[in-house]
Order: C-alpha cells, then structure tokens, then sequence
DNA sequence: AGCACGCCGACT
DNA sequence: GTCGGCGTGCTC
C-alpha cells in the first residue's frame, strides 16, 4: 500500500502535472488551489484530474509534500477543462494556460477594515469652509466610508480626521464592500423596438433552456444590440445564475456602465487592468460564491470561476483586440464559445460588422442570426461618399481635401461635431534627412521610428525605443535637415486648427498620456459637446457614443490595404465602417466622407454603395477558392535569434523536417514582416491545412520531430494567426 | 518562471 | 589565479 499522491499543475512553462505526496488529513478535489515546495521556493498550484489508471510516475523519493490547502475559490470543472483545451489547441504549456487563470488580484480573505463616518449632530468647535462641506454632505446622516466623504465633498482626509477628533463625526467599522451590489433584472425595462423585442425572446428562451447554443447578434451601429442582450442577461439573473460580458477593453466605457446601471440599477463588476488588485480579489471571491451576478471584463474576465454561469456575451467580437500575440495565443471570442460549450450555456456575438468566421458559421447555420436592421429611434447610417485623392486631393503637405474641408466648415457652422479618422499615432509615420536621405530607423526593429511632436521624441511603435528628435543628421551632420514625411494623427490637428482656428480639437490616441481614466474622461467631455473636431486612431472606432457627431471623415482609408494580406479588406471595412457608424446617432442625421485612392476597390465601393452582403460574398468567395480561415486552418511559426543567419538556418530545418501530410501545405520560411523585433531576426512559416484536419495534432507531432533549438533560437506557435501574409 | 550548475573573458 | 557573463536544464 503506497502513500497516496495528487497531480498539482503549476503555473510555469510544464506540460504535464507533477507528483505531490497527500499529507494525511488533508483532503483535495480537482480545481483545489494548494501550496507546493518547488524545488528550493513554494509556489502555487491546482489540483489537476488525474486519466484513469494512471499513477505518479516519478522516482517516489522525489515526492515532496503538499504544504497547505489554500482558501483561494476552487477552479470549477468547465474552467479546468477549458484550460487542457486551450493547450491542446493552441500548444502552448498547460501550466501557462493555467497562469492567465491565477493572474488575478492579491489574496483574498485579507480585506481591511473599513472606516466609515457619520454626522454626530454636535456642531464643531471651530468651523472652516472644508469643514462646513463635508458637514453639508453628511447632513442627511448616513454613513459614508471615509474615503468616500472626502472624495464627494472635495476636502482633503485629514478634515474628516479633524472632524472626528473633534466630535463632531464619528467613526464606524463598515462591513466589508461586496464585490458588485446585485443587478435588479427588473429595475427598469427600456422600451425595445418589436425587431429588438423578437430577438430578446429568442436570447431569453435559451437562457431559459441551460443549452449550449451560439447566437449572432447582427445590427448596425445604434440599432440597440447592448438593449437585446441585457435583457437576456436580465433572464439570466431571475433565473439565479450568472452573466459575463466580454468587450474590448476600451469599449468598457462610462456609457457602457451608465446604460448597464440604468437597465439594472447598479454597475456591472468591472474586469479589466485598470481594476486595482484589491477590488478583483473581491469580484473574484463573489465570483465563485455567485454573489456577484454580472461581470463586464476584458478578455482575461474569460478565466474567472464562475459558480453558475448562464450566459456569455462577446460584445464586438470582430474586434481584433480579441486576439492575444504574446505569451499563449488565443482568440478571446473563440475560447468564449468553446467555455459556453463546455457550461451549456447560450452565448451572443454582437456587431455590426462580424468576423468571416462569424459570418461563415451563421451562413452554414451553426450560429443562429439574430439581425436588427434598423437603427433605433429612426436614427440614420451616415451614408458614405467617396473622395478620390487622384482628382481632387489636398495640395502636397495638406492631408484634407477641399471637399471635406468645405464639408467640415458647414458642419461647425451648424453647431455640429466632426471627427477625423486616421489610423497613424503620433506626428508622422517616418523622418527623414533632407540633405542626404537618410531615414530615421528603429536600432532595433525593422521599422521607422515615429515623430511624437507633442514629446520632441521619436518612438518605435514596435519596441518603445524612444529617442530626442536629433538636432541634425545622424549619418551626414547636416543641421536641421530633418523633415517629417506623411501624416499622423498629431499632424492633423495641426492642420485643422490652421483651417478652422476657432474650433476647439482633440486627438484621441492609444499614447494619450494619463492612460485609461484620463482617456474617458475626454470621451465623456467629447459627448457634452465640448470639442469641435476629434482627430482619432482606430480607438475612436470602439463602441463610444458621441451624440452630437454630425460628421465622419476617414482621411486615408487606403492605410492598411494593399499589402498582401487577405485579412486586410475584412479590417479596413470593419474599422470605417465602425468609425462611420459613430455619426448621427443623436437625432441629426451624420454624414461620412471617405478619402481614397482607389474608389473602385471592392472594400470602397461596399462601403459606399452600404451593401455589406455584397462585400462579404465576395471575401468569403475568395476565402474559399484559396481555402483561408475559413475554409482552412492556419497556423503561423515565427523563428526568432538574435543572429540573423541562425533564425534563418533554424527556420529551413523546421521546414525540411516538417512531416508530410497529403493536404497540408508548409509556405516559406520566408523573413517574417517585421523582419528584426526587439533585436531579434524573425523568419516566418506558415502551416495551412483543411478544415477538417487537426491542425494542432500535426503542429505538435511536427514539433517533436525537430530539431531542439540551440543557442538563443526560439520559435512561437501561433495558431489562426490574425495577418496571414 | 526561478534557481543552480557550468564553461569562457577581464580584474583585485 | 578568481569573479561573473548568461546558455542549459531541472523543479514532483
């Protein structure tokens, strides 16, 4: 009779589970969250189900013990068998997939106590303006933490101290804040159209049915797909089970959580990097109790524990942002249908402008479509109408048509808001020496490095390399000879302000310094009209509401095409057609100019004629004649060194080695698209098989008949790679 | 991921 | 002669 044993899955680049000695009394299921010696520290692991039949295999005098039992919330079963998924499909480690799903907050049970404070009703001995404030806003008597107070009533804590020595307040010990208060599924219905309503019915029905099923939420922009959803998720809550709904993080906007709170009364619990590490230990506590109902995250919201999951929504599921490049690659929208399969639960991709795959999948009827054609309230699409930069382009430096200039001046004129789109941060895309054409180069990447006038800096938007803009030509001395090439977002407003002075502009970009918080505020100060013109990157595309936008300009709509990849008309359609979609939903009626250098392009003329079926007749025609995801299965293997020739060498050994399979089909190695990252030389394969073959089954047979990689090669899996050049 | 072990260059 | 660079391999 042996000592009985556990498999615990540790959160490092492993595969398989190790071995751990059971000490007696303690009792462990699969999920548990326990403490390990690893050999000289002690490091966290889950206890991983064991295949039937087998036993420790490792040498019995390497066992160590299991240190302790943590308090942490068990994983629950579906979540387990969505990480051995994950692996299996994307081949990265078990025990990195398991990582994403213990990144989460600190440790939980450790909640401070909380001080609140209340008004006594014994006025103060002295009495000073900050004080009288924060009286006034305790005068109702309530209790209040006392954070809170000094943050409502705008004085500093050390007067809610003062107040409290001097009797005039007291202090009280606050049970400790819940997670999320409890969404009332029935606090105020919205009145939904009868097109939104049949939709709701058909979502609340499978809510109500506990069965795996996949549904395509399918409206434009404005025409209430968030309203449709949440009643569904309003069934799921009466129901008594839990709801998550996945967004791209910068969707997750005050509007989002001001419609979500005046659908249910309270905000959602929130789930995303700006969320402090004491407040997801919480989300994540109430989480896997059930306490807490409705959880809006980011992607990584996609590992919580859910208790009782009933529902799952991926809101703009199109969005790129979906899919993760670093560390194990994955596609949020995918990983979420598979979760919902594995909790027969229902689950709802909204957009107005979905992914192929989406598209394919509800065409050949694995997903339901649910359409809303029209917008609410009788708000209208802005019509598109092309400018073709051939004819009637800018004069050279100036990137605004006069056709959309004159528009734009019209538009102020009547009071309304314009947004300008281009997809390129900073001031220009590349610098260059007038003297002797030398051109401004990332020492490390395979890229120009970008003007950031604002900074007088140039940056790698690749490696973050960042630089002073040099007072003369690094390779021919020449002083001042620097001149920016091409327009970014930063250029424009430059632009716009020299056409139209008097109107007040904002650029809206990733790189805005002050991060997530400063960058709602200034959505929520473009909503109260308090900006005239946005200058924008892609970011403005993502699901914000600017009711008083009466106008879009897309000022390079060729940025992105043309490149070779198959991908790249999907994304340019999407993206303008999103950026579009943001004019006129307030009661004017928007209009969209886009600037392009060649109208004929199917992708142009779908956006112009609105013809959304046409264009995605055609791309998924051409999907299929060349077998692209998908038809096929892709998968990318990017061979990284840091001497070029040894990512070279390496990459035509994987290629020589690569088993042969009738229908899959090994494409290069070829220098990757940026050919050195970072320093490293990148050389790129590509693996495309039928739908039908297991791709991943092969990738990893491949892998284990290669040659190990030496010296500092390293090679990344990337499978259904988003570009596929 | 850490941390130890091991094999080649510039210092007290 | 050693200190230390980081490439390699192991951790139940």
């Amino acid at each position: 009779m042996s000592t009985p044993t556990v498999d615990i899955l540790l959160p490092l680049g492993l595969d398989t589970p190790y071995s751990y000695l059971l000490p007696e009394g303690m009792r462990l299921s699969p999920g548990d969250l326990v403490q390990v010696p690893l050999g000289s520290r002690l490091m966290m692991g889950c206890v991983w189900p064991r295949a039937a039949g087998a036993g420790a295999v490792v040498d019995a005098k390497k066992l160590k013990a299991v240190k302790t039992k943590l308090a942490y919330p068990p994983l629950p079963g579906d979540l387990l068998k969505l990480i051995d998924w994950m692996a299996d499909y994307t081949l990265a480690p078990r025990g990195m997939v398991l990582r994403m799903a213990l990144r989460h907050g600190e440790a939980p049970g450790e909640a401070r106590e909380r001080v609140g404070v209340r008004a006594t009703g014994r006025p103060p001995e002295r009495m000073t303006a900050a004080r009288a404030r924060l009286l006034e806003f305790l005068a109702d008597g309530f209790t209040r933490g006392k954070s809170e107070a000094a943050r409502e009533a705008g004085v500093s804590p050390s007067v809610v101290d003062g107040l409290v020595d001097d009797g005039a307040l007291e202090a009280v010990v606050l049970p400790p804040e819940p997670g999320a208060y409890p969404p009332d599924p029935d606090h105020s219905a919205l009145p939904l159209s009868d097109v939104q309503g049949a939709a709701a019915e058909v979502l609340k029905a499978a809510v109500a049915a506990h069965a795996f099923a996949v549904f395509l939420l399918d409206g434009v922009t404005g025409s209430g797909k968030t309203e449709v959803y949440f009643e569904a998720v309003a069934q799921a809550i009466r129901d008594g089970r839990q709801a998550l709904i996945l967004l791209p993080e910068i969707a997750l906007t005050q509007a989002f959580l001001d419609r979500f709170t005046q659908r249910f009364g309270v905000k959602p619990a929130e789930w995303h990097s700006g969320v402090s590490a004491r407040r997801r230990a919480r989300i994540l506590n109430g989480v896997a109790s059930g306490e807490v109902k409705v959880v809006a995250g980011a992607r990584s919201a996609l590992f919580l524990p859910f208790q009782n999951l009933g529902l799952m929504v991926v809101d703009e599921e199109h969005d790129p942002a979906y899919k993760q490049e670093d560390g194990v690659c994955y596609h949020a929208r995918d990983m979420a249908v598979v979760r919902a399969r594995f909790c027969s639960t229902p689950i709802v991709l909204a957009s107005a402008t979905p992914s192929l795959e989406t598209e394919v999948n509800t065409r050949r009827g694995r997903y339901k479509r649910l359409a809303l054609p029209v917008r609410f309230g009788g708000a209208k699409v802005p019509g598109l109408t092309p400018i073709d930069l051939r004819r009637e382009g800018p004069p050279r430096g100036r990137w605004i048509a006069p056709r959309l200039e004159a528009e734009i001046n019209d538009t102020l004129a009547a009071g309304g808001q314009a947004l300008l789109f281009l997809n390129r941060r900073g001031y220009a895309p590349l610098t260059l020496c007038n003297a002797c054409g030398h051109r401004m180069q990332c020492p490390s990447c395979t890229s120009w490095l970008v003007e950031h006038r604002f900074r007088r800096r140039l940056t790698c938007h690749h490696c973050g390399y960042q630089a002073p803009v040099p007072e003369e030509c690094p390779r021919c001395g020449a002083k001042d000879s620097l001149v920016a090439v091409g327009p970014g977002v930063e250029r424009l407003q430059e632009e716009v302000q020299t056409l139209f002075p008097a109107a007040r502009t904002l650029v809206l970009s990733s790189d805005l310094l002050g991060g997530l918080e400063r960058m709602r505020a200034e959505l929520d100060a473009v909503a109260k009209g308090e900006v005239d013109v946005i200058v924008g990157t892609q970011l403005v595309a993502k699901g914000h509401n600017f009711p008083g936008l009466a106008l879009v300009g897309v000022v390079d709509a060729d940025v992105g095409l043309g490149q070779g990849d198959p991908r790249a008309a999907e994304r340019t359609f999407q993206l303008v057609h999103q950026v579009a979609g943001r004019a006129g939903r307030g009661k004017t009626e928007g209009r969209g100019f886009i600037q392009t250098r060649s109208p004929e392009h199917p992708v142009m003329r779908a956006l112009v004629t609105g013809d959304r079926d046409a264009f995605y007749d055609t791309e998924i025609a051409a999907r299929e004649e060349t077998l692209l995801p998908p038809f096929g299965h892709m998968a990318g293997l990017i061979v990284s060194a840091s001497e070029a020739h040894a990512a070279e060498a390496y990459a035509r050994r994987l290629a020589a080695c690569a088993p042969i399979v009738p229908d899959v089909r090994i494409l290069g190695p070829a220098e990757a698209p940026l050919a050195v990252l970072r320093g490293r030389h990148r050389w790129r394969l590509l693996a495309r098989s039928p739908r039908q073959l297991d791709l991943s089954a092969y990738l990893r047979h491949w892998r284990e008949v290669a040659p190990k990689p030496t010296g500092n090669v390293k090679v990344v899996i990337d499978v259904d790679p988003q570009s596929f050049f």
